[in-house]
DNA sequence: TTCCTTTCGTTGTAAAAACAACGTACTTTT
DNA sequence: AAAAGTACGTTGTTTTTACAACGAAAGGAA
C-alpha cells in the first residue's frame, strides 16, 4: 500500500508527477481502487466502460478471441501500466478483448471524464499524448503489414529504423520470433528471407543488429540525403487507388474510394 | 468567407457546436487562417507542427513516401476535414507525410495547447475522442492484416461487419477494389478467393451484400450467440508468443517479449 | 438503343509464403 | 564442464498469392 504512489509515478499518464502530487490528483479524480482475485476477470468483451485502469499491483492479462472463435494472448500487464484507456476516451465503444486477472491484482479506475473536467491540462496533456503516439505506432505498423511481400515488410521495417536511429547500422528491439510476430510472417520464412536479402547485397545483419544498404546516400551524421532518388508515380492508377494506409493523417475511415 | 464556420460545423471536432459559436471559439483559441496556393505544399515530411488543422476551402491530398522512394496519395482532404490531429497531440512528433494543396485551398490552424488550455472541457472530449476513434479502427485494420491467408482476412473483416450490422447478412462500404486495397491483398486473388469461399459454404454474397455462415447460432435479433464455440488455446506456444496485436489496449509497444 | 466505361469473376502461370523438420550455435542451468 | 534449452538458419514440399490477361455483366452517357 505504501509503494502504491510510487507504482503509479511509472505510469506513462503521470509521468514528471511526484507521487505525493498524484495522491492528491486521485483524490480530485474520486479515482476507485478495486481487487481482482487470480482468475477472475477485470474487464469483459463486450462491456463498456468510461474508466481508464492503472494497475497497481499483480498481474493482468489481455485475451482477444478471432473470428474463428481461439483465443489468443495479446499481452501481459504489469504494475504501473495504464490499460483501457482508449476504450474509455470513446463514447460506448464496445471493448473488443478479456482482461483476465494472472494473479491476484489491484487496479485503479479513473473516469476519463473526470480527467477532463478535474484532471488539470497537464494530465489532459498527457492522456491525449499517449493515445495519439499509440495511434502513431499502429500505423506505422499498418505500413509495413500492408506490403505484399516479407522482403518488403521488412524493408518497411528497417528503414524505419534506420531513419529512426539515423545510422545504416542500427540494432532492433526484436529477435526474429518477436520480429516476425511483430510483421505477421513465418519465422523461419522470415528468416529465409533475410538470408536471400543478405545474399542480394540488400542489408547485412548479425543478431539483432542490422545494415542498411540503400541506394541513395546516407551520411551517417545528418541523416537520408533529400535527394534520395524518387520514383514518384501519383498518376498511376495504381496509386490513385491505394488505401494503403488510410486514416493514418486524417479522417477518411469511410472506405468509399 | 460567410460559409466558413457552416463549413467548420461539419467537422469532427465541433460536432454539436453551432456556427456562431465557433466563431467565438476560434477566435478564443487564437486560430489563424493560412492561404496556400495550388500545388504547395501545406506541411512537408519531416515537419513538426503543434496545430491541427481543418481545410475550409479547396482540397488537399496526403502523399507518402514509402522505403523505396515511391509517392503514393493515401488520401483526399476535402472542405471541413480536420488533418494533423495526431502529430500536432504528441510533442516533437515528425510528420511522415506530405500535405500538398490540390487546388488553392484554406486552413484554418488551431494550436493543441490552446485546445488543451481554452477549448473547454467540450471541445478537448472531442479531440480526444476523434483521435481515440481512430485507435481503435487502426487496431481493427491490424486485426485483419495481421491473418496470414486472404481468406482468413475476408474472414476477418467481414465477421466484423456481420458483429457491427447484427446480422448475418449485410452490406459493406467497399467495392471489390476498396476491400483489397483494405486488406492489401490482390483484387482479382481476392475474387477467386470469395468464389472458393462462396463454393465451400462458407458465405455468399451479391455485390456488396454478404451473409456468413458461421457455425454457431446467431439471433438475427440479439447479436452473437454467448455460447458461440470456442477453441481456448491459450497455453500454446503460438499463443504466448503471438504479439498479434500489440499495443490494441495497453501501452507495451517495447517490442520485447 | 448503342457505345463506352467500370466492375467483377475466371483462369493459367510464375513467384512467394507457410509449414514441418532438422542441424548448429549460443545461453543458461545445474 | 556437461546437460538442457533456446534461438537461428536451412531445406524441401505444399499451399497460396500475385500478376496478367480476358470476357461477361452492369451502369451511364450520347
Amino acid at each position: 500500500m505504501e509503494k502504491k504512489f510510487e507504482i503509479l509515478e511509472k505510469c506513462s499518464l503521470f509521468r514528471g508527477t511526484k507521487a505525493e502530487d498524484i495522491e492528491n490528483l486521485l483524490g480530485n479524480l474520486h479515482a476507485a481502487e478495486r481487487k481482482y482475485p487470480k482468475g477472475s476477470f477485470v474487464l469483459r468483451q463486450g462491456d463498456v466502460t468510461d474508466s481508464l485502469g492503472i494497475l497497481t499491483e499483480g498481474a493482468l492479462r489481455i485475451v482477444t478471441e478471432d473470428f474463428a472463435g481461439n483465443r489468443n494472448i495479446i499481452s501481459e500487464i504489469e504494475p504501473g501500466e495504464l490499460f483501457a484507456e482508449v476504450f474509455a476516451s470513446v463514447k460506448e465503444a464496445v471493448i473488443s478483448v478479456d482482461v483476465e486477472a494472472e494473479a491476484d491484482s489491484r487496479v485503479t479506475w479513473i473516469k476519463v471524464r473526470e480527467i477532463l473536467e478535474n484532471g488539470g491540462e497537464k494530465l489532459v496533456t498527457s492522456l491525449l499524448g499517449v493515445i495519439a503516439g499509440k495511434n502513431l505506432m499502429l500505423n506505422r505498423k499498418i505500413e509495413h503489414l500492408s506490403r505484399r511481400s516479407t522482403r518488403e515488410k521488412l524493408l518497411s521495417y528497417l528503414t524505419y529504423e534506420m531513419r529512426r536511429k539515423g545510422s545504416r547500422t542500427f540494432d532492433i528491439p526484436f529477435d526474429r520470433q518477436g520480429l516476425a510476430d511483430y510483421l505477421s510472417v513465418d519465422r523461419s520464412a522470415m528468416s529465409a528471407e533475410l538470408s536471400r536479402m543478405k545474399r542480394d547485397g540488400l542489408i547485412d545483419y548479425r543478431k539483432s543488429r542490422f545494415t542498411l544498404y540503400g541506394e541513395g546516400e546516407f551520411d551517417e551524421a545528418t541523416g537520408p540525403s533529400p535527394d534520395f532518388p524518387r520514383n514518384t508515380a501519383i498518376h498511376s492508377a495504381k496509386a490513385e487507388k491505394s488505401g494503403i494506409i488510410e486514416g493514418q493523417f486524417c479522417n477518411n475511415f469511410s472506405g468509399k474510394r
